[in-house]
DNA sequence: CCTTGCTTTGTCAACGTTGTCAAATCTTAT
DNA sequence: ATAAGATTTGACAACGTTGACAAAGCAAGG
């Protein structure tokens, strides 16, 4: 018992294959007593269309998400989000994970785009900083759209999402010190991890700001992780800090732990905040005030344009959108005592 | 500037273009010398072949990765696992997240492999328990595998890679009673929470095994996370066990910190262990001994299953591979005191 | 030098759709 | 009743590839 293709549907409702393909496609000129009793057919023969075969005469219809991240949470967020809307449109997500070091990138997606399988593509940091992947991918015309960090779009290569954690450390920053906060530690300083660059950038504005020094030795650096937020705290808590700013919530779920270890309660003695509203920000106690990235909504819109650009075919501005950031305010900061 | 097709390469080659398909192909009856020939016309043209036109006359390259768990890390790795055996074969992974409850998946699933652009579908729990809709999707044939925990397949509807986390379960606990403790609490135990189910089953049998009772009120309910893992902890710890087996470790996680906070020293006064081997069971500190579960290997056998299944067309023997988990110790449970 | 058999190459239809354009049918105005 | 126009339908090629089969080329055996 085979698929059943357009031309059996065609002769079960005794029209032309085209007058199926027709409906099908939802195309007006059908009469009305055509339309149904096809659609009574293919009901009955249970006919799906051929998404390849029409993928062949028509345009790819699926998107392809390009990432090289660590993070499982980030990663699936953004994920739902381009489903979310690849379900609406009728598009299909094609996932590639990579090594963002390899030469082999461009090759790679050239290879799925050359092939027809892909429209377009998802880039997220750090292959969205990578300028020369951009303009390659672009040459060999893809759609790209790109997803990257800082309160405005770097260039007009391609459209970009941006979004700013700068402003967002900022906020933080600025929430600790209304508090009351004078001397904060940073930290997760890491010089070639972009986001922390531009979460060091936020919070040395709130303060120069406001007038206050920046002190270096509360500016530490270390990785992204729990062991190192740990470690991290040791060597802030040698200068007294009243409050911590991490990197992220890893860090800060370090930094809680290692604060409640020499003896500082949480946050009566010291406040922490993370960044990342990540799932283990609810997995310390107390739970962190933290930076929520609304990463859903974000892959959403991303999605949204390259399937814009897809349909569209000649639209090359390069469109760019922007989203701020908002904090979470929890338990894990409050006034200084 | 269109892309070449094959008979671009042909013209070029001054060769036909089937000829040209046999050594994109790699068959052998193609003479060496036209072959060179040939592959450096395709190097010259850059000339990819168009993935789609090839389906149609083929299989799909494709396949679905099923699943419904709000567990990211859990997701990723078996996304990582089932992308490297792709990667291998010039597969592509088509992701699907779901809804399992809903009445839809069967009709969405099949409208995918109606529509020819999967060839194959590897599902997870909970919807791989699902008798029905495994049978559905057989009897519309598509190629299925299903991931169960289990010491064994529960069938032979379709090939199955069981994991045995029953088994694990019980490693476990002989672990715990190895080290001395008598009185073990069981956190997370959830009726309808199958994994719950098979891992207090491997608990209960240790204990037996060894002729020791089982304590009812040691076996507390419960949902999986760090929140409910401090509540279930603070029940727990009114009936004084020395040590704890979370179900997994973001409960465990959670014992941790409550135990802390309620005064005990871990694992000096309590021992505590996890399940799952996750990000969070180097959250906390101590870090967790737990149970890993190698989803990526797992991921990847089941890919490779899949793809043998599309490739041998008739063979449908109902083939099974098991998994064991082995104990990952670390710095949370020792000898009582 | 012709047959036989093997290897290499080519021709053509097919896969299941959609696009183009022409044919058929239905309206409406004269 | 008829021409003109609008709507609905159909025939056929095309998309880029592979499969089936036929043709050509070549070596060995008589």
């Amino acid at each position: 018992m085979k698929k059943p293709t357009i031309k059996d549907v065609a002769k079960l409702a005794g029209v032309s294959f085209k007058t199926v393909s027709r409906v099908v496609n939802k195309e007006a000129s059908v009469s009305d007593e055509v339309r149904s009793k096809v659609l009574e057919c293919i009901e009955k023969l249970n006919y799906q269309p051929n998404h390849t075969a029409r993928v062949m005469r028509k345009a790819p219809f699926s998107l392809a998400f390009v990432y090289d991240n660590p993070n499982s949470h980030y990663v699936i967020e953004m994920q739902n989000g381009i489903i979310s809307e690849c379900r609406k449109r009728g598009f299909e997500l094609v996932i590639h994970p990579t090594d963002s070091r390899s030469e082999e990138v461009g090759k790679e997606l050239v290879a799925m785009i050359g092939s027809n399988q892909i429209g377009g593509v998802i880039l997220t940091p750090p292959l969205s900083e990578n300028r020369e992947l951009v303009t390659f991918l672009l040459n060999r015309d893809a759609k790209v759209v790109r997803i990257l960090s800082g309160a405005e779009a770097p260039d007009t290569l391609a459209p970009v999402i941006h979004v700013d954690d700068v402003g967002a450390a900022r906020k933080m920053t600025d929430y600790l010190l209304d508090l009351g906060h004078q001397k904060i530690a940073f930290l997760g300083y890491h010089s070639s991890h972009e986001s922390s660059l531009g979460r060091l950038e936020g919070f040395r504005a709130a303060l120069t700001d406001r007038g206050l020094p920046v002190d270096k030795n509360l500016i530490i650096d270390g990785e992204f992780t729990f062991d190192s937020g740990m470690a991290m705290t040791r060597e802030a808590l040698k200068h007294n800090p009243t409050a911590i700013f991490a990197c992220n919530d890893e860090i800060a779920a370090g930094a809680v732990f290692q604060s409640r270890l020499s003896g500082f309660k949480v946050p009566e003695n010291i406040s922490i905040v993370g960044f990342e509203n990540s799932p283990f920000s609810v997995q310390t106690w107390p739970h962190l005030t933290t930076v929520n990235q609304p990463n859903f909504d974000i892959a959403a819109s991303a999605a949204a344009m390259v399937i814009k650009m897809m349909q569209e075919k000649d639209v090359h501005s390069a469109e760019t959108k922007g989203f701020s950031l908002d904090l979470v305010i929890r338990d894990s900061a409050t006034k200084p005592a």
